[in-house]
DNA sequence: AAGGTTGTTGACTGATTAGTCAACTATAAG
DNA sequence: CTTATAGTTGACTAATCAGTCAACAACCTT
C-alpha cells in the first residue's frame, strides 16, 4: 500500500472549524483546502462533494468528542452530577472558543442542521443522528436520577428531549448574542427544569 | 410625488420566505427578485445590499406578527393562558407551513441568527433585538402569573430567558427533524418548566 | 403641457463558486 | 528494481454570485 497521508483528516478538521465559526454556506471548498494546506484535487480525491465532506466531518467530530462524553456520563458518577459536569464542560469549551476566535459559536450540529437540514437531507440526517446520540446520555442520567428518587421523571425520554431543547436553545441564544452568559446558568436551569430537589442548595 | 410601488414590500416578503425555507447563504438576490417578480435593478434601487434587505425584511416580518402577539398576550387574558395560546398558535403556524412547503421550518429569526450572526453584525443585532422583544411578552406573562400565585418565579426575566431557550430549542429540533412533534408538547413543557401547579390538570 | 422625481429595465462586470481532469509523484509490496 | 496503487498537482470549466449603470418610463405637481 503506497503513500499514507493525513490530508483527509486535516480537511475534515478545517471544514468543521470554518463551518462552525462561519456557516456551511459561506465556507468554500477553496477556503477549506487552504486552511488544511491541501489542493482542490486532493479534496475531491477523498470526498465526492462538499456535502459528503460535511457528513463525514460531522461524524469524525462526534467520534472525537465521544470519549469525553463517556467519561462525563460514567455510570459511576451520581446522575445529576453527570449533567452538572457536562454543562460545566460545555460552558468552559464555549468560553475557550470565544477567547480564541472572538465569538461564541454555540453548537455546531444544531447550527449546521438548522441552516441546511431542509436542503440537504444527508447532512440533516447526520445532524439528527448525532443529536439523538447526545440525548441518550441525558436520558440515561435522567432515568438513573429518577430511580434514585432525586427527581420525578417517569418519562425519561420526554424529559431528555425537553432538556435537549433547553440546552440547544441556550447555545443558540449564546451564539446569537455572542455572549456566554446564557450558558452560565445552564446547569442550574437544567436542574430546575428537572425539578431536582436541591437545585439551589447544591453548590 | 410620482409612481408608488409595492415592489419593496414584495421583495422583503419573497426574501423572508426563501431565507426561512432554505437559508440566507443559499438564497440569491436573483432568486429573491424572481420570486418577487422584480428585476435586479429594482432590488438595488430599494436596498443597498443583500444584508440590508435582510435586516429590513426581518423588521417588517416582526411588525407583521406584532399585532397578533399583542392580542395573544393581552393583559386581559390569564397569564398562563397567554402562553398556552401562544404555543398553540406557533404549533398551528408550523403545521400549516409544513403542509404548504413540505418542511418544518422552525423560527426564522433563530435560524438566520445562528447562520450569520457571527459574520454580519447588522443582521445579528437585528435578530437579537427581535428575540428580545419576543422574550418581553414571556416575561410579563410570567411576572403576572407569579403575582397571581400561579407559579413561583421571583426572577421573571431569568425564567423568561429559560423559556425562550426551551422554546427556540424546540423549534430548532423540529426543523432539524422535520417533524412537528417537538412542538406538540410546547405548552405542557413550558408550564412544567415554570412549575405551574396544574400543568397536567389544565386541559 | 412641462419638468422633476420615483421607479424600472436588462445588459453588464469581475469575482467566486463547486467540481473536473490528465499528468505527475511517492511509496510499499513483489 | 519494477510496478501497481494511493495520493498530489494546478490549470481548467461553466455556472452563479452580488452589485453596477445608463437609459428609460410613469406619475404628481405646478
Amino acid at each position: 500500500m503506497p503513500r499514507q497521508s493525513d490530508v483527509e483528516e486535516r480537511l475534515m478538521n478545517a471544514a468543521m472549524d470554518l463551518i462552525w465559526e462561519h456557516s456551511y454556506g459561506s465556507t468554500s471548498v477553496d477556503a477549506i483546502c487552504e486552511k488544511a494546506g491541501a489542493k482542490k484535487g486532493s479534496f475531491y480525491h477523498f470526498f465526492e462533494s462538499k456535502s459528503e465532506l460535511a457528513v463525514k466531518a460531522l461524524e469524525a467530530d462526534w467520534q472525537r468528542k465521544k470519549a469525553r462524553m463517556d467519561e462525563i456520563f460514567s455510570a459511576s458518577v451520581p446522575p445529576l452530577d453527570r449533567l452538572r459536569s457536562y454543562f460545566k464542560h460545555v460552558y468552559e469549551g464555549q468560553t475557550k472558543a470565544h477567547g480564541e476566535c472572538g465569538a461564541v459559536l454555540g453548537c455546531p450540529y444544531c447550527t449546521i442542521g438548522c441552516e441546511i437540514g431542509t436542503q440537504d437531507r444527508a447532512i440533516g440526517d447526520q445532524v439528527h443522528k448525532i443529536l439523538d446520540r447526545n440525548a441518550k446520555y441525558f436520558e440515561s442520567a435522567i432515568r438513573d436520577a429518577h430511580a434514585q428518587g432525586l427527581i420525578s421523571a417517569p418519562d425519561a425520554k420526554a424529559k431528555a428531549q425537553m432538556l435537549v431543547a433547553f440546552f440547544q436553545g441556550s447555545l443558540a441564544q449564546a451564539r446569537i448574542e455572542n455572549d456566554v452568559r446564557p450558558l452560565q446558568r445552564l446547569a442550574d436551569g437544567a436542574l430546575e427544569l428537572l425539578g431536582a430537589k436541591s437545585a439551589k442548595a447544591a453548590k
